[in-house]
DNA sequence: ATAGCAATAACCCAATTGAGGGTATTTTTG
DNA sequence: CAAAAATACCCTCAATTGGGTTATTGCTAT
Protein backbone atom coordinates (compact mmCIF):
# COMPACT_ATOMS: atom_id res chain seq x y z
CA UNK A 1 0.00 0.00 0.00
CA UNK A 2 0.81 3.29 -0.75
CA UNK A 3 1.90 5.78 1.93
CA UNK A 4 -0.63 7.74 2.98
CA UNK A 5 -1.63 11.45 2.45
CA UNK A 6 -0.87 13.70 5.05
CA UNK A 7 -3.28 16.19 5.59
CA UNK A 8 -3.54 19.08 8.41
CA UNK A 9 -6.77 21.11 9.14
CA UNK A 10 -7.31 24.29 10.36
CA UNK A 11 -11.68 25.18 11.34
CA UNK A 12 -12.29 26.82 14.86
CA UNK A 13 -15.66 25.45 14.88
CA UNK A 14 -15.25 21.54 16.87
CA UNK A 15 -17.84 19.91 15.52
CA UNK A 16 -16.76 20.81 11.98
CA UNK A 17 -13.25 20.14 12.62
CA UNK A 18 -13.84 16.43 13.89
CA UNK A 19 -16.10 15.43 11.64
CA UNK A 20 -13.48 16.69 8.70
CA UNK A 21 -10.87 14.74 10.83
CA UNK A 22 -13.24 11.95 10.68
CA UNK A 23 -13.32 11.70 7.27
CA UNK A 24 -9.93 11.81 6.55
CA UNK A 25 -8.88 9.39 8.88
CA UNK A 26 -11.38 6.70 8.18
CA UNK A 27 -9.99 6.58 4.36
CA UNK A 28 -7.23 4.32 2.72
CA UNK A 29 -5.42 7.42 1.01
CA UNK A 30 -5.31 10.12 3.73
CA UNK A 31 -4.28 10.64 7.08
CA UNK A 32 -5.07 13.76 9.32
CA UNK A 33 -1.20 14.82 10.76
CA UNK A 34 -2.78 18.27 12.47
CA UNK A 35 -6.04 19.96 13.02
CA UNK A 36 -6.05 23.54 14.28
CA UNK A 37 -9.00 25.65 15.66
CA UNK A 38 -6.46 28.93 14.39
CA UNK A 39 -3.87 29.65 11.74
CA UNK A 40 -1.75 30.69 14.09
CA UNK A 41 -1.25 27.38 15.52
CA UNK A 42 -1.36 25.45 12.13
CA UNK A 43 1.65 28.37 11.27
CA UNK A 44 3.77 27.09 14.45
CA UNK A 45 3.93 23.70 13.65
CA UNK A 46 3.78 23.17 9.35
CA UNK A 47 7.82 23.15 9.43
CA UNK A 48 7.59 20.20 11.72
CA UNK A 49 4.43 18.35 10.43
CA UNK A 50 4.75 18.68 6.82
CA UNK A 51 1.22 18.34 5.41
CA UNK A 52 0.30 17.66 1.74
CA UNK A 53 -2.62 19.28 2.22
CA UNK A 54 -4.13 21.79 4.20
CA UNK A 55 -7.86 22.37 4.54
CA UNK A 56 -8.51 25.62 6.05
CA UNK A 57 -11.39 27.61 7.23
CA UNK A 58 -12.00 30.77 5.32
CA UNK A 59 -13.67 32.73 7.95
CA UNK A 60 -10.70 32.77 10.98
CA UNK A 61 -10.64 34.75 13.95
CA UNK A 62 -7.18 36.28 13.52
CA UNK A 63 -5.28 35.14 11.33
CA UNK A 64 -7.99 35.24 8.52
CA UNK A 65 -7.74 31.99 6.10
CA UNK A 66 -6.82 33.74 2.93
CA UNK A 67 -3.97 35.77 5.23
CA UNK A 68 -2.49 32.08 5.92
CA UNK A 69 -2.65 31.15 2.51
CA UNK A 70 -0.94 34.13 1.38
CA UNK A 71 2.01 33.15 4.13
CA UNK A 72 1.78 29.49 3.28
CA UNK A 73 2.56 30.18 -0.09
CA UNK A 74 4.89 32.49 0.25
CA UNK A 75 6.58 29.82 2.07
CA UNK A 76 7.30 27.95 -1.19
CA UNK A 77 6.68 24.34 0.36
CA UNK A 78 5.40 21.81 -1.40
CA UNK A 79 1.43 22.04 0.41
CA UNK A 80 -1.53 22.21 -1.38
CA UNK A 81 -4.42 24.57 0.43
CA UNK A 82 -7.84 23.88 -0.02
CA UNK A 83 -10.41 26.68 1.21
CA UNK A 84 -13.44 25.48 3.40
CA UNK A 85 -16.58 27.57 3.76
CA UNK A 86 -20.13 26.88 4.43
CA UNK A 87 -21.14 30.15 2.73
CA UNK A 88 -20.59 30.57 -1.14
CA UNK A 89 -18.94 33.94 -0.90
CA UNK A 90 -17.79 34.96 -4.38
CA UNK A 91 -15.38 38.02 -3.32
CA UNK A 92 -14.12 34.66 -0.71
CA UNK A 93 -13.33 32.19 -3.38
CA UNK A 94 -12.04 35.20 -5.74
CA UNK A 95 -8.95 36.20 -3.49
CA UNK A 96 -8.27 32.91 -2.55
CA UNK A 97 -8.29 31.75 -5.81
CA UNK A 98 -5.88 34.84 -6.77
CA UNK A 99 -3.92 34.37 -4.24
CA UNK A 100 -3.22 30.44 -5.17
CA UNK A 101 -5.63 28.12 -3.36
CA UNK A 102 -5.64 24.67 -4.71
CA UNK A 103 -8.94 24.19 -4.17
CA UNK A 104 -12.25 25.39 -2.34
CA UNK A 105 -14.80 23.34 -1.38
CA UNK A 106 -18.42 23.40 0.65
CA UNK A 107 -18.53 22.47 4.04
CA UNK A 108 -21.76 20.56 3.35
CA UNK A 109 -20.02 18.52 0.73
CA UNK A 110 -20.25 15.03 1.59
CA UNK A 111 -17.56 12.81 3.03
CA UNK A 112 -17.25 10.66 0.23
CA UNK A 113 -17.30 13.70 -2.14
CA UNK A 114 -14.77 14.86 -0.50
CA UNK A 115 -12.21 12.51 -0.42
CA UNK A 116 -12.87 12.20 -3.97
CA UNK A 117 -12.42 15.66 -4.33
CA UNK A 118 -8.82 15.37 -2.40
CA UNK A 119 -7.82 12.36 -4.23
CA UNK A 120 -8.04 14.42 -7.77
CA UNK A 121 -6.49 17.37 -6.17
CA UNK A 122 -3.21 14.99 -5.12
CA UNK A 123 -3.30 13.73 -9.08
CA UNK A 124 -2.58 17.07 -10.66
CA UNK A 125 -6.48 18.33 -10.36
CA UNK A 126 -7.91 20.64 -8.11
CA UNK A 127 -10.41 20.30 -5.70
CA UNK A 128 -13.52 21.95 -6.22
CA UNK A 129 -17.06 21.71 -6.33
CA UNK A 130 -18.40 21.58 -9.94
CA UNK A 131 -20.94 24.87 -8.52
CA UNK A 132 -18.24 26.77 -7.49
CA UNK A 133 -16.16 26.21 -10.50
CA UNK A 134 -18.75 28.18 -12.48
CA UNK A 135 -19.09 30.65 -10.16
CA UNK A 136 -14.96 31.05 -10.74
CA UNK A 137 -14.84 31.23 -14.17
CA UNK A 138 -18.21 33.36 -14.52
CA UNK A 139 -15.71 35.54 -12.86
CA UNK A 140 -13.46 35.47 -14.84
CA UNK A 141 -15.09 35.70 -18.29
CA UNK A 142 -14.80 38.58 -20.63
CA UNK A 143 -18.06 40.58 -19.94
CA UNK A 144 -19.40 41.47 -23.25
CA UNK A 145 -19.03 45.77 -23.69
CA UNK A 146 -21.15 46.65 -26.22
CA UNK A 147 -19.20 50.13 -26.50
CA UNK A 148 -15.84 48.05 -27.00
CA UNK A 149 -17.58 46.39 -29.84
CA UNK A 150 -18.76 49.62 -31.52
CA UNK A 151 -14.94 50.38 -32.22
CA UNK A 152 -13.84 49.84 -35.24
CA UNK A 153 -10.69 48.05 -36.20
CA UNK A 154 -8.79 51.07 -37.20
CA UNK A 155 -9.89 52.63 -34.15
CA UNK A 156 -8.84 49.16 -31.49
CA UNK A 157 -5.65 48.75 -33.25
CA UNK A 158 -4.79 52.97 -32.37
CA UNK A 159 -5.99 51.90 -28.74
CA UNK A 160 -3.75 48.69 -28.79
CA UNK A 161 -0.68 50.75 -29.15
CA UNK A 162 -1.51 53.72 -26.60
CA UNK A 163 -2.00 50.64 -24.10
CA UNK A 164 1.53 49.83 -24.39
CA UNK A 165 2.74 53.16 -24.22
CA UNK A 166 3.20 54.29 -27.31
CA UNK A 167 2.32 58.58 -27.36
CA UNK A 168 0.20 59.75 -30.48
CA UNK A 169 3.49 60.20 -32.46
CA UNK A 170 4.69 56.83 -32.05
CA UNK A 171 1.48 55.53 -33.09
CA UNK A 172 1.44 57.58 -36.01
CA UNK A 173 4.46 56.32 -37.17
CA UNK A 174 3.85 52.71 -36.75
CA UNK A 175 0.60 53.00 -38.47
CA UNK A 176 1.95 55.23 -41.54
CA UNK A 177 -0.64 57.99 -40.68
CA UNK A 178 -0.72 61.89 -39.03
CA UNK A 179 -0.12 61.79 -35.31
CA UNK A 180 -3.42 64.27 -35.82
CA UNK A 181 -5.43 61.54 -37.75
CA UNK A 182 -4.49 59.38 -34.20
CA UNK A 183 -5.88 62.00 -32.36
CA UNK A 184 -9.18 61.98 -34.42
CA UNK A 185 -8.94 58.38 -34.10
CA UNK A 186 -9.01 58.74 -29.89
CA UNK A 187 -11.76 61.29 -29.85
CA UNK A 188 -13.94 58.59 -31.34
CA UNK A 189 -12.79 56.46 -29.18
CA UNK A 190 -13.54 58.80 -26.45
CA UNK A 191 -16.43 59.16 -27.73
CA UNK A 192 -17.52 55.52 -27.96
CA UNK A 193 -16.50 54.64 -24.58
CA UNK A 194 -17.53 57.48 -23.06
CA UNK A 195 -14.04 58.79 -21.41
CA UNK A 196 -12.05 61.64 -21.71
CA UNK A 197 -8.28 60.36 -21.60
CA UNK A 198 -5.76 57.62 -22.44
CA UNK A 199 -5.91 56.29 -18.86
CA UNK A 200 -9.26 56.06 -18.66
CA UNK A 201 -10.13 54.04 -21.80
CA UNK A 202 -6.86 51.82 -21.16
CA UNK A 203 -8.67 51.13 -17.90
CA UNK A 204 -11.90 50.61 -19.80
CA UNK A 205 -10.76 48.21 -22.16
CA UNK A 206 -7.74 45.99 -19.87
CA UNK A 207 -11.23 45.97 -17.37
CA UNK A 208 -13.75 44.31 -19.99
CA UNK A 209 -10.76 41.84 -21.30
CA UNK A 210 -7.83 41.71 -19.45
CA UNK A 211 -6.32 38.51 -21.48
CA UNK A 212 -6.63 40.54 -25.14
CA UNK A 213 -3.79 41.80 -24.91
CA UNK A 214 -1.01 39.15 -23.44
CA UNK B 1 -38.99 9.17 -13.71
CA UNK B 2 -37.40 12.04 -14.73
CA UNK B 3 -37.71 13.27 -18.72
CA UNK B 4 -34.08 12.56 -19.64
CA UNK B 5 -32.19 15.43 -20.95
CA UNK B 6 -31.19 16.14 -24.21
CA UNK B 7 -27.46 15.88 -25.54
CA UNK B 8 -25.99 17.20 -29.18
CA UNK B 9 -22.96 15.33 -30.43
CA UNK B 10 -20.73 17.16 -32.71
CA UNK B 11 -17.38 14.86 -33.41
CA UNK B 12 -15.91 14.44 -36.49
CA UNK B 13 -14.07 10.82 -36.17
CA UNK B 14 -17.22 8.57 -36.34
CA UNK B 15 -15.78 6.08 -33.45
CA UNK B 16 -15.47 8.37 -31.14
CA UNK B 17 -18.72 9.93 -31.90
CA UNK B 18 -20.44 6.84 -31.85
CA UNK B 19 -18.85 6.03 -28.67
CA UNK B 20 -19.70 9.05 -26.90
CA UNK B 21 -23.14 8.08 -28.06
CA UNK B 22 -23.36 5.27 -26.78
CA UNK B 23 -22.07 6.42 -23.44
CA UNK B 24 -24.91 8.41 -23.38
CA UNK B 25 -28.32 6.41 -24.89
CA UNK B 26 -26.93 3.89 -22.06
CA UNK B 27 -27.15 6.57 -18.92
CA UNK B 28 -30.20 6.92 -17.36
CA UNK B 29 -30.50 10.64 -17.25
CA UNK B 30 -29.70 11.65 -20.97
CA UNK B 31 -30.46 10.92 -24.38
CA UNK B 32 -28.73 11.47 -27.45
CA UNK B 33 -30.79 13.51 -29.82
CA UNK B 34 -28.74 14.22 -32.88
CA UNK B 35 -25.20 13.14 -33.81
CA UNK B 36 -23.34 15.50 -36.14
CA UNK B 37 -19.91 15.55 -37.77
CA UNK B 38 -19.72 18.81 -38.30
CA UNK B 39 -20.55 21.91 -36.54
CA UNK B 40 -23.02 23.43 -39.42
CA UNK B 41 -25.29 19.96 -39.04
CA UNK B 42 -25.62 20.94 -35.47
CA UNK B 43 -26.39 24.37 -36.35
CA UNK B 44 -29.02 23.33 -39.06
CA UNK B 45 -30.82 21.37 -36.80
CA UNK B 46 -30.78 23.10 -33.37
CA UNK B 47 -33.36 24.82 -33.60
CA UNK B 48 -36.19 22.01 -34.25
CA UNK B 49 -33.75 19.74 -31.53
CA UNK B 50 -33.53 22.01 -28.65
CA UNK B 51 -30.64 20.19 -26.96
CA UNK B 52 -30.23 20.95 -23.59
CA UNK B 53 -26.79 20.19 -23.48
CA UNK B 54 -24.23 20.30 -26.82
CA UNK B 55 -20.69 18.10 -27.02
CA UNK B 56 -18.14 19.73 -29.36
CA UNK B 57 -15.17 18.69 -30.12
CA UNK B 58 -13.05 21.60 -30.21
CA UNK B 59 -11.14 20.91 -33.83
CA UNK B 60 -13.57 20.74 -36.31
CA UNK B 61 -13.08 21.09 -40.11
CA UNK B 62 -15.15 24.22 -41.30
CA UNK B 63 -16.66 26.11 -38.71
CA UNK B 64 -14.14 25.20 -35.31
CA UNK B 65 -15.44 24.16 -32.41
CA UNK B 66 -14.92 27.35 -30.83
CA UNK B 67 -16.59 29.43 -33.79
CA UNK B 68 -19.67 27.15 -33.52
CA UNK B 69 -19.90 27.78 -29.30
CA UNK B 70 -19.86 31.87 -30.13
CA UNK B 71 -22.50 31.41 -32.52
CA UNK B 72 -24.38 29.20 -30.25
CA UNK B 73 -23.80 31.40 -27.57
CA UNK B 74 -24.92 34.33 -29.30
CA UNK B 75 -28.38 32.78 -30.17
CA UNK B 76 -29.46 33.46 -26.43
CA UNK B 77 -30.72 29.82 -25.86
CA UNK B 78 -30.42 27.59 -22.61
CA UNK B 79 -28.12 25.28 -24.44
CA UNK B 80 -24.76 24.06 -22.55
CA UNK B 81 -21.97 23.71 -24.58
CA UNK B 82 -19.33 21.23 -23.45
CA UNK B 83 -16.08 21.40 -25.62
CA UNK B 84 -14.15 18.03 -26.34
CA UNK B 85 -10.91 17.51 -26.93
CA UNK B 86 -8.52 15.02 -26.78
CA UNK B 87 -5.36 17.34 -25.99
CA UNK B 88 -4.97 19.64 -23.01
CA UNK B 89 -4.26 22.86 -25.23
CA UNK B 90 -4.01 25.93 -23.23
CA UNK B 91 -5.00 28.56 -25.82
CA UNK B 92 -8.06 26.31 -26.71
CA UNK B 93 -9.09 25.86 -22.63
CA UNK B 94 -8.78 29.25 -22.97
CA UNK B 95 -10.52 30.74 -25.81
CA UNK B 96 -13.11 28.37 -24.78
CA UNK B 97 -13.95 29.78 -20.90
CA UNK B 98 -13.55 33.36 -22.46
CA UNK B 99 -16.06 32.50 -25.13
CA UNK B 100 -18.68 30.92 -22.58
CA UNK B 101 -17.82 27.24 -22.34
CA UNK B 102 -20.08 25.51 -19.68
CA UNK B 103 -17.63 22.75 -19.72
CA UNK B 104 -14.45 21.18 -21.28
CA UNK B 105 -13.96 17.49 -20.85
CA UNK B 106 -11.29 15.20 -22.23
CA UNK B 107 -12.20 12.95 -24.96
CA UNK B 108 -9.93 10.27 -22.57
CA UNK B 109 -12.66 10.71 -19.62
CA UNK B 110 -13.98 7.29 -18.98
CA UNK B 111 -17.69 6.87 -19.96
CA UNK B 112 -18.73 6.64 -15.55
CA UNK B 113 -16.72 10.39 -15.55
CA UNK B 114 -18.20 12.02 -18.17
CA UNK B 115 -22.07 10.86 -17.42
CA UNK B 116 -20.89 12.19 -13.81
CA UNK B 117 -19.60 15.58 -15.11
CA UNK B 118 -22.23 15.91 -17.07
CA UNK B 119 -24.99 15.59 -14.30
CA UNK B 120 -22.53 17.74 -12.52
CA UNK B 121 -23.48 20.66 -15.21
CA UNK B 122 -27.04 19.76 -15.49
CA UNK B 123 -27.78 20.82 -11.97
CA UNK B 124 -25.75 24.25 -11.52
CA UNK B 125 -22.32 23.51 -11.80
CA UNK B 126 -19.47 22.36 -14.89
CA UNK B 127 -18.55 19.96 -16.91
CA UNK B 128 -14.91 19.83 -16.37
CA UNK B 129 -11.74 17.84 -15.41
CA UNK B 130 -9.94 18.46 -12.46
CA UNK B 131 -6.83 18.49 -14.25
CA UNK B 132 -7.97 21.07 -16.74
CA UNK B 133 -9.78 23.35 -14.09
CA UNK B 134 -6.27 23.76 -12.38
CA UNK B 135 -4.85 24.88 -15.51
CA UNK B 136 -7.91 27.32 -16.27
CA UNK B 137 -7.23 28.62 -12.46
CA UNK B 138 -3.93 29.16 -13.55
CA UNK B 139 -4.38 31.30 -16.60
CA UNK B 140 -6.19 33.51 -14.72
CA UNK B 141 -4.25 33.42 -11.46
CA UNK B 142 -2.40 37.09 -10.81
CA UNK B 143 1.32 36.73 -11.39
CA UNK B 144 2.73 37.91 -8.28
CA UNK B 145 4.92 40.74 -9.88
CA UNK B 146 7.88 41.78 -7.59
CA UNK B 147 7.79 45.32 -9.05
CA UNK B 148 4.36 45.96 -7.91
CA UNK B 149 4.64 44.44 -4.49
CA UNK B 150 7.38 47.10 -4.12
CA UNK B 151 4.67 50.08 -4.23
CA UNK B 152 3.85 52.05 -0.78
CA UNK B 153 -0.17 51.83 0.32
CA UNK B 154 0.03 55.26 -0.56
CA UNK B 155 1.29 54.60 -3.88
CA UNK B 156 -1.48 52.28 -4.64
CA UNK B 157 -4.14 54.61 -3.40
CA UNK B 158 -2.76 57.02 -6.06
CA UNK B 159 -2.91 54.51 -8.97
CA UNK B 160 -5.72 53.25 -8.09
CA UNK B 161 -7.22 57.19 -8.91
CA UNK B 162 -5.00 57.50 -11.64
CA UNK B 163 -6.63 54.17 -13.57
CA UNK B 164 -9.97 55.70 -12.72
CA UNK B 165 -9.40 58.83 -15.02
CA UNK B 166 -8.52 61.32 -12.27
CA UNK B 167 -6.25 63.81 -13.20
CA UNK B 168 -3.35 64.94 -10.41
CA UNK B 169 -5.60 67.61 -9.74
CA UNK B 170 -8.22 65.53 -8.97
CA UNK B 171 -6.63 62.76 -7.24
CA UNK B 172 -4.70 65.45 -5.16
CA UNK B 173 -8.37 66.81 -3.97
CA UNK B 174 -9.55 63.12 -3.39
CA UNK B 175 -6.66 62.64 -0.75
CA UNK B 176 -6.22 66.14 0.51
CA UNK B 177 -3.08 66.74 -0.88
CA UNK B 178 -1.17 68.97 -2.98
CA UNK B 179 -1.00 68.00 -7.02
CA UNK B 180 2.97 68.18 -6.22
CA UNK B 181 2.94 65.56 -4.37
CA UNK B 182 0.63 63.74 -6.51
CA UNK B 183 3.32 64.05 -9.36
CA UNK B 184 6.09 63.28 -6.71
CA UNK B 185 4.32 59.89 -5.90
CA UNK B 186 4.29 59.23 -9.64
CA UNK B 187 7.46 60.01 -9.98
CA UNK B 188 8.12 56.99 -8.06
CA UNK B 189 5.83 54.82 -9.01
CA UNK B 190 7.47 55.06 -12.35
CA UNK B 191 10.89 54.54 -11.13
CA UNK B 192 9.58 51.38 -9.62
CA UNK B 193 7.52 49.72 -12.10
CA UNK B 194 10.07 50.95 -14.83
CA UNK B 195 7.48 52.85 -16.37
CA UNK B 196 7.26 56.52 -18.39
CA UNK B 197 3.56 57.27 -18.58
CA UNK B 198 0.15 56.95 -16.37
CA UNK B 199 -0.73 54.54 -19.48
CA UNK B 200 1.85 52.54 -19.22
CA UNK B 201 1.85 52.06 -15.62
CA UNK B 202 -1.80 51.82 -15.77
CA UNK B 203 -1.38 48.76 -17.98
CA UNK B 204 1.11 46.91 -16.21
CA UNK B 205 -1.26 47.50 -12.96
CA UNK B 206 -4.11 45.98 -14.70
CA UNK B 207 -1.97 43.12 -16.77
CA UNK B 208 -0.62 41.79 -13.91
CA UNK B 209 -4.11 41.64 -12.00
CA UNK B 210 -6.37 42.80 -13.90
CA UNK B 211 -9.33 42.18 -10.95
CA UNK B 212 -7.95 44.24 -7.84
CA UNK B 213 -10.13 47.32 -9.12
CA UNK B 214 -13.57 46.02 -9.91
C1' DA C 1 -28.73 54.52 -58.01
C1' DT C 2 -28.04 57.48 -54.87
C1' DA C 3 -28.44 59.77 -50.62
C1' DG C 4 -26.70 59.22 -46.21
C1' DC C 5 -23.64 57.58 -42.87
C1' DA C 6 -19.48 55.73 -40.75
C1' DA C 7 -14.71 55.28 -41.08
C1' DT C 8 -10.49 57.18 -42.22
C1' DA C 9 -7.41 60.86 -42.87
C1' DA C 10 -5.67 65.63 -42.05
C1' DC C 11 -5.49 70.28 -40.32
C1' DC C 12 -6.11 74.55 -36.89
C1' DC C 13 -6.15 76.96 -32.26
C1' DA C 14 -6.19 77.38 -27.29
C1' DA C 15 -5.74 75.61 -22.88
C1' DT C 16 -4.61 72.10 -19.75
C1' DT C 17 -2.00 68.36 -18.22
C1' DG C 18 1.96 65.45 -17.70
C1' DA C 19 6.88 64.32 -17.38
C1' DG C 20 11.71 65.03 -16.15
C1' DG C 21 14.90 67.42 -13.63
C1' DG C 22 15.64 69.21 -9.21
C1' DT C 23 15.24 70.32 -3.64
C1' DA C 24 13.48 70.13 1.12
C1' DT C 25 10.71 69.04 5.34
C1' DT C 26 8.27 65.94 8.31
C1' DT C 27 6.81 61.46 9.75
C1' DT C 28 7.15 56.56 10.07
C1' DT C 29 9.61 52.54 10.66
C1' DG C 30 13.20 49.03 10.85
C1' DC D 1 19.79 56.67 13.89
C1' DA D 2 19.33 55.89 8.99
C1' DA D 3 16.18 54.75 5.48
C1' DA D 4 11.93 55.01 3.43
C1' DA D 5 7.62 57.24 2.79
C1' DA D 6 4.85 61.13 2.41
C1' DT D 7 4.52 65.82 1.81
C1' DA D 8 5.32 70.12 -1.03
C1' DC D 9 7.52 73.35 -4.09
C1' DC D 10 10.42 75.07 -8.36
C1' DC D 11 11.19 75.34 -13.61
C1' DT D 12 10.77 73.81 -18.44
C1' DC D 13 9.08 71.54 -22.29
C1' DA D 14 6.43 68.11 -24.43
C1' DA D 15 2.16 65.79 -24.71
C1' DT D 16 -2.67 65.67 -24.41
C1' DT D 17 -7.29 67.31 -24.76
C1' DG D 18 -11.38 69.84 -26.44
C1' DG D 19 -13.33 72.71 -29.65
C1' DG D 20 -13.67 73.20 -34.40
C1' DT D 21 -13.32 72.16 -40.11
C1' DT D 22 -12.60 69.47 -44.51
C1' DA D 23 -12.25 65.64 -47.78
C1' DT D 24 -12.26 60.87 -49.53
C1' DT D 25 -13.72 56.28 -49.43
C1' DG D 26 -16.95 52.61 -49.07
C1' DC D 27 -21.02 50.53 -47.37
C1' DT D 28 -26.00 50.40 -46.91
C1' DA D 29 -30.69 51.10 -47.01
C1' DT D 30 -34.44 53.32 -49.37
Amino acid sequence: MLEKIKVSIVEDEPEIREGIEDVIQKSQFFICVGSYSNAESLLDNIDKVEPEIILMDIGLKGISGIEALKLIKKMNIQTAVVMLTVFEDDEKIFNSIIEGADGYILKKTPPQKLVELLYELHYGGIAINPQIARKVLEMFRAKPDKKIDDLSDREREVLNLIIKGYTHKQVAEKLFISPETVRGHLKNIYRKLQVHSKTEAVAKILHSNPFQNK
